[in-house]
RNA sequence: GCCCCUGUAGCUCAGGGGAUAGAGCAGCGGUUUCCUAAACCGUUGGUCGGAAGUUCGAUUCUUCCCAGGGGCGCCA
């Protein structure tokens, strides 16, 4: 908000002097303090255009700017830098303006209510969620959320791969384990079959619940029987372990239900309309490569069923017929080569595929003890969200998860992550929020805490942390729209664990409740109170609590 | 072979067309009659993987190369 105030302020001052400015400058925070409280490029963009030297139009700008009592000093510096100081009561009012804003804090209307699909995690109902399902969970959830707080209108949707191969094969798996209980010698457990422990668990459900009614059934409606059942459990297990990461989904779609709908027959013929399907090899196939895909795709497979891309694709479908104008899709890295496959059937059918969006995220890799935690899927050795929230808690999982950028591979110190020391940047942060909470506590007791606070109080904020605070406490709506246009959450982190370093120096340098001065232990109070409201705030987007006391 | 991601301090990672590249941890040395020491302060540590190119300016953008990870089914 302050960079957006600089920036006019800029611009008026370009208007009064009669400048171009055609081309866009920027207003930033130096990272070196010494060159100011912000800092803009503009002498050195528009010096071309206004036909001077950067050093010129700088001076000129410079005599105009300073005509503001906000700014402290302004001085030319570099090679054209314009270095703004500002005033304590410039920041005193901004804090002031903070404090009005309450806990809604942030809340914008940048995004215009666009309509959003965000599909994440959706995976294969076959199984328990995974690491790399959470970390899509955490990472689709504040997005979401930040999204939302800014003014998009979001959705979240998991798309359930309820039909298809992979269905076959876990009642397929689940009636040998269940045959396997009732004594049958099933011999060696199939490769391709799905060989977890949680596929005897659900045998041993159906069997104490069915028995042997379950092989009277005609060998049909058996199958049938046991892809509904399993499907059923498996379905609830991930949406049980998604509640306990406090991930919701406003929809849950299911391909089963797509193609009962006949979607399935209403992309193919889109798809033949537009000519870009041929038969070969008793398979009909998509010309993808006619839109940028690498090869060919199959729609339907010789024995007559279809792949999965193509209720996928009915799905994606949908979603425009919605009404969304976005479609972010959140995949696992192992999907990447399905991109083009998909992108071009959006242009196939005339849809224009800049409005589907897809974010991977790599792989996560468990470290216990230095040593990376070995998993495989086929031997049914994984570790589990489930596993994992039982280990280190909801909280510090959805921060490691959230504070690392989407493409990176994420290393999981499961030992850091349960740490209760500084080592642990969850605990670091929530030990600031708690920290606040306990001084007011103590200013209550004490009876230094006031009915209300009084506007002239922020006069008292004038140290340099105190201003720091303020300066941070105000980047966080910018901060939140940055992060929805790049879709970039683990911004968010970063942000809490620099406002937590400052109250923690802020609380080891200054005393806060001081009997010495009221007036100023209830301003810095007042400060601690906003501080410790937007950590509320950036604690709900993670999906992390912000405790009281630890 | 082709495609995607990554390569920044001993480790885990931020950052980003500009002015002296940051944090945490680890290492070393300190801080508690006082609101939680789950904290704070000081200090050591870097040819930003390599080479060219674009630019007034590149660690950031482009290309190539090297290294690590992942993917290349009529699986999903």
């Amino acid at each position: 908000m302050i960079k957006e105030i600089i920036h006019t302020h800029i611009t008026e001052c370009l208007e009064r002097l009669e400048l171009s400015f055609e081309k866009e400058f920027s207003v930033e925070t130096p990272n070196n303090t010494e060159h100011g409280d912000y800092s803009t490029n503009c002498a050195m963009i528009l010096a071309k255009e206004n036909k001077k030297s950067p050093k010129a139009l700088a001076d000129i700008l410079i005599k105009e700017l300073k005509k503001n009592k906000d700014y402290k000093k302004v001085e030319l510096a570099g090679p054209g830098f314009i270095n703004f100081y500002l005033s304590p009561a410039f920041f005193q009012r901004i804090f002031w303006d903070i404090r009005g804003t309450g806990s809604s804090f942030s809340e914008q209307d940048f995004g215009q209510g666009e309509k959003v699909l965000l599909e994440f995690v959706s995976a294969n109902p076959t199984g328990p969620l995974n690491i790399v399902n959470a970390r899509a969970a955490a990472f689709g959830d504040t997005l979401y959320r930040v999204m939302k707080r800014v003014g998009y209108a979001p959705t979240r949707e998991f798309y359930i791969n309820d039909a298809g191969n992979q269905v076959d094969i876990l009642a397929e798996s689940l009636e040998l384990r269940l045959r396997e209980l009732q004594g049958d010698n099933i011999g060696e457990f199939p490769y391709e079959a799905y060989h977890g422990e949680y596929v005897k668990h659900l045998a041993q459900k159906l069997n104490a619940a069915e028995g042997v009614r379950v092989f009277m059934m005609t060998e049909k409606d058996r199958i049938e029987h046991l892809k509904e059942f399993a499907l059923n459990e498996l379905l609830e297990m991930q949406k049980t372990s998604l509640e306990r990461f406090e991930v919701v989904f406003e929809g849950w779609v299911s391909e089963k239900t797509l193609r009962a709908e006949g979607v399935v027959e209403e992309v193919l013929s889109y798809l033949t309309e537009a000519d870009c399907t041929f038969e070969k090899e008793d398979a009909i196939w998509f010309a993808s490569s006619k839109y940028g895909d690498d090869k060919d795709r199959v729609l339907m497979k010789s024995d007559g069923s279809i792949t999965y891309f193509v209720p996928d694709l009915a799905y994606h479908l949908t979603k425009i017929q919605r009404g969304f104008t976005t479609l972010i899709d959140v995949f696992g890295p192992d999907h990447h080569g399905y991109v083009p496959r998909i992108k071009a059937a959006f242009k196939a059918m005339g849809y224009d595929d800049s409005m589907l969006e897809i974010i991977f995220l790599q792989q996560v890799n468990l470290f216990e003890s230095g040593e990376r935690v070995k998993m495989s899927k086929r031997a049914g050795k994984i570790v589990t969200m489930d596993d994992l929230i039982n280990e280190v808690g909801k909280d510090a999982a959805r921060y490691f998860f959230i504070a690392r950028k989407a493409n990176a591979h994420l290393n999981f110190d499961l030992e850091l992550a349960l740490k209760q020391n500084n080592e642990n940047p969850v605990y670091y942060c929530q030990y600031a929020h708690a920290r606040i909470c306990s001084i007011i506590k103590k200013a209550r007791k004490d009876k230094v805490w006031p009915k209300s606070f009084k506007k002239e109080l922020v006069q008292k904020l004038n140290k340099t942390e105190e201003l720091a605070i303020i300066q941070k406490l105000a980047d966080l709506p910018e901060l939140l729209t940055l992060i929805a246009v790049h879709r970039e959450p683990h911004r968010l982190a970063t942000y809490l664990e620099d406002l937590s370093a400052m109250i923690h120096r802020y609380y080891a340098k200054y005393q806060i409740v001081s009997p010495k001065s009221k007036e100023l232990s209830q301003a810095r109070l007042m400060l601690l109170e906003s501080t410790k409201t937007v950590m509320a705030i950036v604690f709900d987007l993670m999906g992390i609590s912000a405790p009281e006391k630890m």
